[in-house]
DNA sequence: CTAAAGCCTATACTTAGTATAGAGTCAAGC
DNA sequence: GCTTGACTCTATACTAAGTATAGGCTTTAG
C-alpha cells in the first residue's frame, strides 16, 4: 500500500509518518519505480505500535528506545520496564502540578464576576497579588 | 536597575526578559547612553505579573492580551474572565487526560518484571495489542 | 488527452524559551 | 594607563513533534 492509505488505516497524518521515517522510528520504506514509499503489514503494525506509544505521550526518542529493544528479543527488558516507571513517574508529577494549578485557577475564576471594571476585576488583583 | 538585576530580583532568565520584550509583553526598556537596558520599579511589576500568570500555564498570547486589558482599567473585565474559565477548563481536561493516561501505564507497569526477555516482556505485549 | 488526486522533496512555522558566537562596555586591580 | 573579568548587546541556531506550504512528478478517472 502507498502511504495515504497507510496514514487513512492507522489515523497518522502522511506528514508524520515521513516525520518517523526520517527520524529512525519506522524504518527506511521500499520504493516503488516512480519513488513512492510502498509499504507491507509490517510497517501497519509498526505504525500502529508507535501510534500506541504516542498515545500514552511517550517522546520519539523513549519510542525509538523501545523500537530498538523489539530488535532483540532475548535481551532483558529491565530497560523497558525502567522506562514505563519513569514515564509514569512524570505523568504523577505532572497531574500534581495541574491539580494544585487548577485549585489556584478556580480561586482566581471564583474571585471575580463579569460585571466588574478592569480596575476591579478580582482576577487581575489575583495576579498582581 | 540593568537587567542583570532584574533577573536576579524576578527570577527570570536574561534571554527571556528580552524575549518578553521582543514579544511585546514587556514595554521597551529605556537604554543607557551604551545601549544597556535600563530598568525601574514599574518593570519589575509588570514582569513579576508575567511570572505569575506563566506559572500559571498561561500562555504568551493569553498574557499579552491580559497586558492589554490592564491598559483600560474602565473597561469590562468580562473577557479576562472568560479567559480564565478557558484556561481552567483547558488546564481540567489536561487532568482528566493524564489521569486516564496515568491508569494504563500502571497497568502496563503491572504487567511485567525486570525478570523476563524482551520476547516476554508484558509492557510490550499490552504496547502491541 | 486532460484534469484531479496523490505523491515527492525541501523549507518554514509553531511554543517558550535556551544556548552560542562575536562584539561592545564597565569596574577593579596593578 | 592597561588589562582582566564580569556584564551587556544583537543575531542566529536549537529544542519537540509535528503541520503547512511551494513546486514539481506520477497516477488515475473521465
Amino acid at each position: 500500500m502507498k502511504i495515504g492509505e497507510l496514514a487513512n488505516k492507522t489515523g497518522c497524518s502522511i506528514q508524520s509518518i515521513r516525520f518517523y521515517e526520517r527520524n529512525g522510528l519506522l524504518k527506511q520504506a521500499e520504493r516503488t519505480q516512480s519513488n513512492y514509499r510502498q509499504y507491507g503489514k509490517d510497517a501497519l503494525k509498526q505504525l500502529t505500535f508507535i501510534k500506541q506509544c504516542r498515545s500514552l505521550d511517550m517522546s520519539i526518542a523513549e519510542i525509538k528506545e523501545l523500537v530498538a529493544n523489539k530488535q532483540n528479543p532475548n535481551n532483558s527488558c529491565a530497560n523497558v520496564n525502567a522506562m514505563i516507571e519513569a514515564h509514569l513517574e512524570d505523568v504523577s508529577q505532572r497531574i500534581n502540578e495541574l491539580v494544585s494549578l487548577k485549585s489556584t485557577l478556580t480561586a482566581m475564576s471564583n474571585a471575580c464576576t463579569n460585571s466588574r471594571k478592569i480596575k476591579n476585576c478580582g482576577v487581575l488583583q489575583k495576579l498582581d497579588s
